[in-house]
DNA sequence: CGATTATATGTAGGACTCCTACTCAATCAA
DNA sequence: TTGATTGAGTAGGAGTCCTACATATAATCG
């Protein structure tokens, strides 16, 4: 059962950290490239994309706080990439009406035709990416929306918009169609793994306990086959 | 086959980059409180790692391009890093023997205990990974070493000192041994997935062609079983 | 040998990141 | 109404990150 290699490697753990920060230094180093074709730099190409993705008439409007948790900066410099998205036309400061004390960031049209240009992602990671067999990207999207939620229950992270816990989110509704097994019933249509968001406008959150259940019946993976 | 998500959904590859740009947002903010805490910043804290990781008595001293390649920022801002790691006295810099324009840098004895203490991963993202069932860290390890490995052959990333392009490696020489299917030619012994490296210091890289082929035969997963 | 050309590093200047500590105004709770 | 909390912003400082440019050495080619 153990190998020599057991006792002469660094812990999975550990190599998985290290793997991911090589990702991480390539989308980094990416991001820049991107950002600045467009005169912007990465976070500022962040907040950007952050607040085209989040827009919506009925929504109300972020707020500079937001930006600062979703990107996990302070807002002293969340502060200062807003600052600079204004200075360069592209969003707007409006009172917020519900608070007097806050903010609320608004694109302008330039702020929204170079969210859609600029906020993308760097093209070499997405040909990456797209070079894994389908099942294999439908099964690292499995393995990232797990490592998020796991951040996301230890504080790392703001909370994401995923299915996993979301209140229209049915894990293996569908036992029995092996590639859309779950079932959302916003759009009231099955879907699969390789369907899961991790930023969907329609999410719903679930409150802390009831999410817990969903997301334990959703990694279990599929009931059992009932005997007959 | 098709289902109404198909047509809804994001391509998957752009949702995989929004997930892995996600993580990497939370772990850059790991990397900044934890450098922090001992007085650095994250790239220092990552040149400074990665001296330590490639500091042998044997191997040539680093240069400050070393530093610039393998963390995707210009020489001069990693001539910025070395800089002021070099004034907190945790490396020096000394002529190369080889070019006398280039210079070598070789941690201090305080460099080398810092290195140990700060150039680790921030612990969120540890125990996270450790979270995941075993054998999910394993294929979590191959798909990440399958994105490293492309955005290697894309010029995106500095090469990674892997076990999947070394001249020591032969994947699936045990082909009947599920656990361990692989093996090192360095330490002659048999080890699985879940021990391949990426930052081996043993590793020498195979050249191209060769690498190619060693690699295919890595991912085409292991041989058939022979017929009777 | 001497004149290129390429390489390794460093400097200069500027915009931005990112932090802590602080101010100010509005809100909420007692 | 007083006092604590919250949202935003400012101030100041070290660092990141870039493009250009400067300097020295090395390699190459007549």
């Amino acid at each position: 059962m153990t190998a020599v290699f057991d006792s002469l490697s660094d812990p999975l753990p550990r190599r998985l950290a290290a793997g991911l920060s090589r990702l991480s230094v390539a989308l980094r180093a990416g991001q820049w490239r991107l950002a600045e074709a467009h005169g912007l730099t990465p976070t500022q190409a962040q907040a950007l994309a952050l607040l085209a993705a989040r827009s919506g008439a009925a929504r109300p409007a972020l707020r500079v706080s937001d930006i600062a948790e979703h990107l996990a900066i302070t807002r002293p410099t969340a502060s200062d990439a807003v600052t600079a998205l204004e200075r360069k036309g592209l969003i707007r400061r409006q009172p917020d009406p519900r608070d007097a004390r806050a903010t609320g960031l608004v694109l302008t049209e330039a702020g929204t035709a170079l969210a859609r240009e600029a906020g993308d992602w760097p093209a070499t990671l997405l040909d990456v990416a797209a070079d894994l067999p389908p099942p294999e990207q439908e099964a690292l999207l499995r393995l990232v929306t797990k490592l998020i939620r796991g951040l996301q229950l230890r504080g790392a992270i703001a909370p994401a918009r995923m299915c996993a816990t979301c209140r229209f989110f049915r894990p293996y509704a569908h036992p029995a169609d092996a590639a859309t097994p779950h079932h959302c019933s916003f759009v009231d249509a099955p879907f699969g793994d390789r369907h899961l968001r991790l930023d969907c406008a329609e999410q719903d959150p679930l409150p802390d306990d009831e999410a817990e259940v969903v997301w334990t019946r959703f990694v279990s993976g599929p009931p059992a086959a009932t005997p007959p």
